[in-house]
DNA sequence: GCATACGGTTTAATATTGCAACCACACAAG
DNA sequence: CTTGTGTGGTTGCAATATTAAACCGTATGC
């Protein structure tokens, strides 16, 4: 009767969301990628219950998204960041800043726009390319079993 | 003490997650993007709970991310079918895909690949270009205070 | 019509969330 | 080294959400 787990479901998209599909995790890895790093900026940011807050943590590192570093201010702390894995999720957070910015009701209360940081000028809308270059919408779109792992080249087993 | 609601955050982000951002909301939509309609085919596929399905068909109704039309069969039923705000979802949903075929430990587990359905090749990664057309990663981009709505270029008031 | 499938609602058990109090350790001052 | 404070949690309890399963009205199918 527990949460129902999505970790081996053969969809990516569930197997995603099962790694920081909750209420909080993409928050939590938004203010990571926003700069924050210590217990108490992710608390106070999020205004999130502290135990809530350290079970998430504890599940972002377990599962490779955080990482702990020693404090950089020198002190005893320690601070949490991004590995790679996580550094991953940044386009994931800009679609969904886009679908906002495109379709929420109250645009105008929307604090913030992404810029490039050479030019300060907004980034363009995320776009899905074919092989050869043509822009894909949603129909334009399939899904294909995924083929056998290319077995090496060698003799074919 | 009521799970807290991001409805008025200031961030993109959060808005986002307020809409779709639950456990099932996002399977639901990329059920509906996969051409499911039907709740018997949601509660099917999805395996959940229907009192569960039933309240999240109706949140995604209200926030119009779905709609309902008659049933395509002729019979007396309704089905459920995305709007284009619910269409817009597309890009999330393909980011999140990309993440787990390029971080998951078990990619060999992933079934399915995403083609162009014109060539039948696999998609090319999402990016994130500036105006100029530079490859922007996380750390290529900031955020600005969003500029005040443009005053319709009149008397300024 | 009569049985069955569809699309839910209701009920009750369990799990998760949120809040607040508490606690240990680091650090700073005296 | 002793006291005081801030940081980073843990613990316990109340409220809420999820789950599974039983139930039910309306459509279809025969």
């Amino acid at each position: 009767m527990k949460r129902t787990s999505l970790a081996g479901d053969s969809c990516p998209v569930a197997r995603a969301l099962d790694v920081f599909g909750d209420w909080w995790s993409l928050l939590i890895i938004r203010d990571a990628s926003l700069g924050r790093r210590r217990f108490g900026e992710f608390q106070a940011s999020l205004g999130l219950a502290k135990n809530i807050l350290a079970t998430r943590l504890r599940t972002l590192l377990e599962r490779g998204i955080l990482k702990t570093v020693p404090a950089s201010d020198g002190s005893a702390y320690q601070e949490y960041v991004l590995t790679p894995k996580g550094h991953g999720i940044f386009p994931i957070l800009v679609a969904l800043r886009q679908w906002t910015e495109e379709f929420d009701e109250h645009p105008d209360e929307i604090a913030t726009i992404m810029v490039d940081r050479d030019r300060g000028k907004p980034v363009k809308k995320l776009a899905l390319l074919s092989q050869d270059g043509r822009v894909l919408g949603a129909g334009d779109t399939t899904l294909k079993p995924r083929p056998a792992r290319k077995p090496a080249r060698r003799a074919s087993a």
